[in-house]
DNA sequence: TTCTTTTTAGTACCAGGTCTCAATACCTAG
DNA sequence: CTAGGTATTGAGACCTGGTACTAAAAAGAA
């Protein structure tokens, strides 16, 4: 009964600990848990939690892919449709990382991000800086749904575009946004 | 002199390919160029190219962090001030990865995280929402530089919020923005 | 031809595992 | 008290993707 419960115990400790630092080896689990490292092993096994390398291979890869759309982000979300100077139309589903951990509410940068990335796929030249905005957050995100955000230009002033971006989840309206934009 | 290039060419080649996709065994790099698994190892020492594992885990922690602290933003810059329900400040410095790559401006995305957050960061309560905002972008903001933003709380009605944030670079302004925030 | 650079081959060794078989330890039900 | 199942540990062979080192062959250049 009592090694039971500790099995189980180390073994949600060891998927937390994993969770949160990968790059950790059998050997120092072993240590961390006072047992043997085979019976990590069996752990691991157990819980199908792969081995050291190939978690670090999976961290980077995952990342890396990552990094490159969103942190390198020239864009944030899937581009569905674009006419130039016309509208463009993109989605983005609200990931674990882009909400708040207690209320599961999306965090209002990304919206905003989906929808000043879109106004500005939407003007055709190579430098297109946002201007000003004025924003309304009509409902709170949450996890999992699915953001369907609308650009379209509303009026353009010399080398000034005013575009009107509206973002959706399924028939809701959960944002709104005129941008100003400008191309230089 | 045909071999001195073809080695030279070799290398330039390895450390751009590596650098695009770190995740080859010498093996595979071998037969891409046509030659033995040693070659490509003297090439990597050469160059100072760690192994696949390593060059793995390196890819893996470093954008783990960044992950941590960008995607997982709970905040976006450092905080070097904060006096609840009254005022704020943080600083950010662009880097590389938050300018379009022609023009080396900083995306308005970041900027506005960075207002944004603080804003949210003033407000003492577990679910902060942002309501609506009124942007300005003033001038560009480039590479390297240090955008120090400051928060104030103009107005409180009920649980809403009414936060002025003010960014600049030095002593210009960069953004205005006047933000609605919400306490759930 | 001799010297030098480049390439290839081969061996020993390592980390951090997998996989398998066997040996204990521990608690519990009969 | 004892047989039986669960949990833990140990030991050994093998794997991948290397490092470190030695040696030999190939190809120009002097």
């Amino acid at each position: 009964m009592v090694r039971r419960l500790e099995k189980e115990n180390r073994q949600k400790e060891l998927s937390h600990l994993l969770a949160d630092n990968p790059f950790t080896t059998d050997e120092q689990l072993a240590k961390k848990f006072g047992v043997s490292v085979q019976t990590i092993r069996l752990d691991r096994m157990e819980m199908g939690i792969p081995e050291l390398r190939e978690r670090t291979k999976q961290v980077a890869r995952q990342v890396y892919d990552k990094v490159r759309s969103m942190l390198n982000h020239e864009f944030v979300g899937e581009l569905l449709e674009l006419k130039l100077e016309d509208y463009a139309v993109s989605v983005m589903e609200v990931g674990q990382e882009m909400v708040a951990e207690k209320s599961q509410v999306c965090n209002g940068d990304y919206i905003f991000s989906q929808a000043n990335t879109l106004a500005i796929a939407l003007i055709n030249a190579d430098v297109v800086l946002t201007g000003s905005a004025r924003l309304r957050f009509r409902r709170p995100v949450y996890l999992k749904e699915k953001i369907v955000s609308r650009a379209v230009l509303a009026r353009k002033k010399s080398n000034k575009y005013l575009i009107k971006v509206v973002s959706k989840v399924g028939a809701e309206e959960v944002f709104v946004g005129k941008f100003v934009v400008v191309a230089r």
